[in-house]
DNA sequence: CTCGTCATCCCTCTTTCGGGTGAGACGTGA
DNA sequence: TCACGTCTCACCCGAAAGAGGGATGACGAG
């Protein structure tokens, strides 16, 4: 059951705007037998080019990055190979972005506060062509699965809620009557099972339903 | 000027519960010549225990980590001894903790998007005594240094607005008449430059005024 | 075609908010 | 002592929000 040496090494693609984190990271994985760094993006843009360039096995994604966010690149870059092999790599959990990265087309999610150890083992399941999530985050998804999604409209709103705009504010923004949002606003608190408007934006803000 | 190979490297110790990022920053410094991890902390209680064992030349501190934060830890070395070299090591910028983690001692912040360079050149200036800040984290200091600093009440205040409780749900939690809850909602929004409770719940996320 | 969902619009009703003004009690520091 | 800030409370008023109700077209999946 020990593996030995392998001579074609696991071809990984690091993708993260944290320079630390990510040189870090391609320290300990070159540092690794059977995997290694064959290149670092510093944001989604470079991700993607450096994919096509590289064709790795498999690719570490931040979601949080400058230019072009970890969601869209994973979708062009499965846009271009529904195989290629990617994990999500970010700090929280308690976030929309577990769902929204494996919906992206990602085949793992692992957070920052993993051994190393899991990580390995991520990325070799990964390469093999398998899923790879963490329990925590598995009974996160479980918990998540029964709610509601909100529609793009909702979520939209929900935007501007954040803003504090007033109900004739959004009205204005969206040119519609302000009886539409508060329709809208219905429904939104239903779903989100809140009563009052800061109540959802502190909802939106603890899942990262909006961006700050 | 080239610096000769030191006979005694910088002691540094880590404290960040994200193990990947830990390990990883780990393995850069001892890369580095001149400086080598003596000691890796998970959460805070950790840090100021190994601190205490090990006396390392310079600590780098995660501020978000379970059972004891960053600051109280920074709070705790410091009240040992005030001479401690402490760097704040953080995700991001948009935050209190600019301010916090400096008040609580430490001698430099710096973002995990930094170039590894850039950590070296802050754990040899805090290694010699010295502060040190990223000029896009002194630039931020600069500008929230004429903002009103919220009062406790306030801030407890705030904390209420973001569950959603109304004047009145608030008042009974504090207990104190709703009068009184208008009366701090006031300068609160006066302090915060915002106009409704929406708007400061979202500004109250965005500059981590408030645990989610 | 029918059902469900979304987006749009309309109504009423009560409660809550936000703004304004003022004022007493307390502690700190000048 | 006096001034200042904080916390506390009170009253008024108009605007906004929240909770009911119901209704319409568009559109896509089944």
């Amino acid at each position: 059951m020990t593996p030995l040496l392998k001579p074609v090494p696991i071809r990984v693609l690091l993708a993260d705007d944290h320079a630390l984190v990510r040189r870090g990271l391609a320290a300990i994985i070159d540092m690794e037998d059977g995997t290694t760094v064959i290149g670092q993006a510093n944001d989604g843009e470079e991700a993607v080019e450096m994919w096509q360039a590289l064709k790795p096995d498999v690719v570490l994604m931040d979601l949080r990055m400058p230019r072009l966010d970890g969601l869209e690149a994973i979708r062009r870059i499965r846009a271009a190979d529904p195989t290629a092999g990617i994990i999500v790599l970010t700090t929280y959990d308690h976030d929309e972005d577990v769902y929204a990265g494996l919906r992206a087309g990602a085949k793992a999610y692992l957070l920052k506060d993993a051994q190393p150890e899991e990580l390995f083992r991520c990325i070799r399941a990964v390469h093999a062509g398998e899923a790879y999530l963490q329990s925590k985050i598995a009974a996160k998804l479980a918990l998540r699965v029964q709610e509601q999604a909100l529609t793009d409209r909702e979520v939209q709103i929900l935007g501007l809620l954040a803003e504090g705009k007033s109900n004739k504010g959004i009205a204005q923004s969206l040119f519609i009557t302000e009886s539409t949002v508060k329709s809208h606003l219905k429904s939104l608190f239903a779903k989100l099972d809140v009563t009052s408007r800061a109540e959802a934006v502190s909802l939106a803000a603890k899942r990262g339903l909006v961006r700050f």
